[in-house]
DNA sequence: TTTAAATAAGCGAATGCTCACTTATTTTTG
DNA sequence: CAAAAATAAGTGAGCATTCGCTTATTTAAA
């Protein structure tokens, strides 16, 4: 942006953005992909629809922008703490402490995320994590190969096991109930009980 | 339906109910739930709008049928050869099998599936799988348990850690490559390095 | 210090278009 | 013929987007 060449005009009202996305996140969890618009986000956040022109091009950019915000703030969150040469056992439990924090203080995020995963917004989203997630996890996985921490596998096996558990267990407490039982609240025992069978699994 | 006590009726073409069904879930596959409408599947399908609304009440009625039809189709397949009172590694080996089969044989059917888990549609899908599915996997872990085949555990963490993995690898093969690879073919060999982990972690 | 020019922010009220759904009519069967 | 199936041609509601305008802010000339 040139904003600081421009040296008569209004600034902005950074209020005004920030409420725009986070009632955009808000309704979309709420009533869905469809059943969200923009005359409708434009009422909720207390704005004229003409107003979310100014920020977006189009209705296509105000999602996708918000998508890729989210996803970022995510990724960032989960690498806190984390070296990919850490010890494997502490890497792994580090990044599942890190996703359950961030799923306990951001509920709405995640949901959000659930719910842009099967779209087309989402292809921006996967190229970047794959750049940024895949390099930082992938060489935390050869380390602790190298250290025989962790047996040899390709990456998909590996990511399977180490994290697919974890989010079935996020998406069973999302819901508020399994298969079987009718109500189910993800806490730090269950977390670690399903961590050391995936630690059991993967290592040598 | 009433349909056996009227005697003076044209009957239905049974081709084009089942051609609506199948072209609704390419194009919800194709483009995403929003995208999708009945005008565009009329086209497609080669019939008038208006005829859809002869077989379903509205657009609501016409996806969520669909939505239970396939999810009951998917339920069905994955219990083929399947008793709750199998040793616990052949049990599961057969689950994984007939998921995975499913999944080759109807790949559309699988990603429909998964665009409609985020959206209200799947309450529906939930509470029938909750009833029959629920059950007789119960049943199986219990069983298992038991036998001590298995290490006792809550159905949540238990799910988690034995099926969570499978859908992964499916989805990294859907989406045709994952964070570090750009090409990804789940195969048999693959399910089943990944299925020894997880019987290793369950495993007493 | 006042004031006017300049400019982006912001808005209410359209606009045209797409969509779910309906109606009036024709077709196909027993 | 009777009756349901099937349709072509709508209809009106709601949508994304835009237009013409006002407001707020800054600077620089007077």
């Amino acid at each position: 942006m040139l904003t600081y060449f421009c040296v008569e005009m209004r600034p902005r009202d950074e209020h005004k953005e920030y409420k725009i996305r986070q009632k955009a996140i808000e309704l979309i969890v709420a009533e869905g992909l469809d059943g969200f618009g923009v005359n409708k986000l434009a009422r909720s956040a207390g704005v004229s629809p003409a107003t979310i022109y100014i920020y977006y091009k189009d209705k296509e950019e105000l999602i996708s922008s918000i998508c890729v915000g989210v996803a970022e703030k995510m990724m960032t969150f989960s690498l806190q703490n984390f070296s990919p040469d850490m010890d494997f056992a502490d890497g792994l439990r580090v990044q599942w402490r890190n996703r359950l924090e961030y799923f306990m203080q951001c509920p709405l995020d995640m949901e959000f995320i659930e719910i842009m995963r099967y779209t087309h917004f989402y292809e921006k989203v996967t190229a970047m994590l794959t750049v940024n997630f895949g390099q930082v996890l992938g060489a935390f996985m050869r380390n602790a190969e190298k250290k025989q921490q962790l047996i040899p596998l390709p990456f998909e096996v590996y990511w399977a096991v180490a994290y697919a558990p974890l989010y079935q267990l996020i998406k069973f407490h999302n819901q508020g109930n399994s298969y079987v039982n009718s109500s189910f609240k993800l806490d730090d025992k269950l977390m670690e009980q399903a961590l050391g069978l995936v630690l059991k699994a993967l290592k040598p």
